[in-house]
DNA sequence: GTCTATAGGCAGATAGAC
DNA sequence: GTCTATCTGCCTATAGAC
């Protein structure tokens, strides 16, 4: 068995190629034969780490899933006010639209009702793990004093989610960070104490 | 030719399929083949109609947005208040996803870069006009006192826009109506006088 | 683990009869 | 305008050699 420091890297590689694909196309608008042409391989190589391309996206959610929460983590860790988590996970979709990519979950849920079952729930687990990070984010900012929260929290979770996935899904076309900024901002001003 | 009373409604026909697959899946992800099942007809006879996929789209696009336009222009023509005028407007939004449908060209956004040039500028053509609307709703209501505008009208009105996209996106996985309604509603209210 | 070779199906698209 | 028949190419996927 490969031992963990030698462990092949080609999984990874394939993941890295076809999550860019993903984030840039979506799930419909790739193929096999396009990662296989980007890391010089074969279609059957792919294969044979992932049978199909069903298995593929859920490798591939789950992956993007866990960094998320692990970014989640950091931020929780960073000792912050609510106010300024909200920046920092708004910068976060930032960082994603500067590589001209959609948000994993927002691309995906474009073209849900195509997607196999296991991924359509996958994707709805994203949505909802943010949902619920960020209801936290919004009581700690009721107590610190850093925001104002007019309605129920799960509610103005869900409301500062939408606005930032359809920001980044308006401001890509247009190739213009800028444009993500102001309706991000614009939210963000709205929950100010 | 045909009279304008005798017009063979074929073409119609096609457009009214091909647009609810394109609504719902996206535009990679639907064949002329799932449009001539739905109508019973062969996909040879769809080629004759719109020459190839690129066509088809531009002509969906291009019917989509004349038919916005004249919802806005009758928004624009019932004498309301600019306040109601932008609930009339995430009106026309919620009626599209209680059909299960996703905007046009939000779902379009998502795989822009896959798309033709010319669905691509009809695209942003779209957002652009969207936008420049909901900014003059904005100036009138600084008039008539209904909105609270805070920032520049076009920079609002990009965020009014993302808001509505996304909360559509991300809604429709959840089959929620009540999902869209709760981030409009905090959008909307964050503008109120 | 990666390759060659290939299967089987569906994509968009065209020619030509009716 | 709609049909049958067909083309070419790409898709996901598999078998089996190395």
């Amino acid at each position: 068995m490969p031992t963990a420091r030698n462990k092949p890297k080609t999984v990874e590689r394939i993941l890295d190629s076809a999550e860019r694909l993903l984030q840039t196309r979506g799930f419909g608008n790739f193929s096999y034969a396009d990662i296989a042409r980007e890391l010089g391989v074969t279609k059957a190589s792919l294969h044979y780490h992932f049978p199909g391309k069903a298995e593929l996206g859920q490798a591939l959610i789950g992956r993007y899933g866990a960094r998320f929460s692990a970014a989640l983590r950091e931020i929780d860790a960073g000792d912050l006010t609510a106010r300024d988590k909200l920046e920092a996970y708004a910068a976060l979709y930032a960082d994603v639209l500067r590589g001209r990519r959609m948000c994993m979950c927002g691309i995906l849920a474009a073209e849900y009702p195509t997607l196999p079952k296991p991924m359509q729930d996958a994707v709805i687990e994203f949505f909802d793990d943010n949902q619920h990070w960020l209801a936290d984010v919004l009581r700690q900012g009721e107590h610190d004093g850093s925001l104002m929260v007019e309605a129920n929290p799960e509610d103005v979770a869900q409301g500062i989610l939408s606005t930032l996935e359809g920001a980044m899904l308006v401001a890509r076309p247009y190739g213009d960070l800028a444009r993500f900024q102001a309706a991000a901002r614009q939210m963000l001003d709205g929950l100010a104490a």
